[in-house]
RNA sequence: GGCGUUGUAGCUCAGUUGGUAGAGCAGCGGACUGAAAAUCCGUGUGUCAUUGGUUCAAUUCCAAUCAAUGCCA
């Protein structure tokens, strides 16, 4: 398992490994697993692509409903599959949650009906927190109780399942049948900054704003709610120009390897490499 | 050259009917079990352009200066 921040050089690292070893690579990535994505996600290029073979790299379409559980039910698939014609199989990817989920599994729990989830996003903050406070005081003790979405989600697997959150998702890890050599990779602060602005003025170069452009109609979707393409919805809106939505994609882009970084750090199983 | 307007945090700006000031963004730190490139939390002293004047007290009122900008010549 290969992880670390956005640009910091994973995806070359891992068709690297994948060839020294001849294995396969299995994305654990949030975006790059869209085919509509492609210059904003920084998708591996058709070279690279074609050098060692890739999973769960543009398989699906952004009008589907995704979610880390069914990536982690097809992925844990596949490496079973992989496992029958090899020792060793690489992941790598940049989404800490998916890569967790890959390495630890995770709740096995019914998805909310859209109903449900409209009913309760629907709700003030104050309301979310007042039901979750009465129906499983154990999570709301330790929640963010700020954060709508966490709010949310605990309600609807509790509406789902009609047990407490704190009590489905207790216990959930488990240990996978096979050996997980987890490697960090990193580099020092303004040589990653370096990395992400250069990489975002080859994504305009590339033709960025016309692939965002030609996205407008699927804007609305989830998966589209992604630094690279936002600030470019933003610019076609005519809010700023853009020389200043690129600017905001280096920043956002920044801000994202930081949180990348530190919610990797709390992982003491990592062996970090400085790439 | 004349008449205005503006000059406050890295940036954009608010504000103080005179008692030395605060938002957003950025920066820095943090959380995270089906939205995760998402979502959320914490963190704000800066010669309030400069120099004088009035005042117990000026960033706030007055004057001059400098800079930016607009209109008129």
């Amino acid at each position: 398992m290969i992880v670390g921040p956005t640009a910091v050089g994973k995806t070359v690292y891992a068709i690297k490994v994948a060839k020294m070893l001849d294995t396969e690579i299995v994305s654990c990535d949030s975006r790059q697993c869209y085919c509509e994505l492609r210059i904003g996600v920084a998708r591996p290029s058709e070279d690279e692509l074609g050098s060692v073979k890739h999973h769960f790299i543009a398989n699906r379409s952004v009008r589907e409903p995704y979610n880390v559980f069914t990536y982690e039910q097809e992925a844990m698939e596949r490496i079973h599959n992989l496992f029958n014609s090899h020792d060793i199989v690489v992941a790598v990817g940049g989404s800490g949650l998916y890569a967790d989920a890959l390495c630890q599994g995770i709740a096995l729990l019914p998805d909310p009906t859209p109903e449900l989830r409209a009913e309760l996003q629907a709700l003030p903050l104050d309301e979310l927190q007042g039901r979750l406070k009465a129906l499983d005081p154990a999570y709301f003790e330790r929640v963010d109780k700020q954060n709508p979405v966490r709010l949310q989600r605990a309600l609807e697997v509790i509406r789902m399942t009609g047990r407490p959150y704190s009590e489905v998702i207790r216990q959930t890890k488990m240990k996978r049948p096979f050996e997980i050599e987890k490697i960090g990779l990193y580099c020092q602060p303004h040589i990653l900054r370096e990395r992400i602005d250069r990489r975002a003025s080859l994504m305009a170069e590339e033709g960025l704003v016309e692939e965002v452009r030609s996205l407008t109609p699927l804007r609305n979707l989830q998966p589209l709610n992604t630094v690279g393409y936002k600030e470019i919805f933003a610019m076609l809106d005519g809010t700023c120009t853009e020389e200043t939505a690129l600017s905001a994609v280096k920043t956002h882009s920044w801000q994202y390897a930081k949180k990348q970084m530190s919610y990797f750090k709390r992982d003491k199983s990592i062996l970090w490499k400085e790439n």
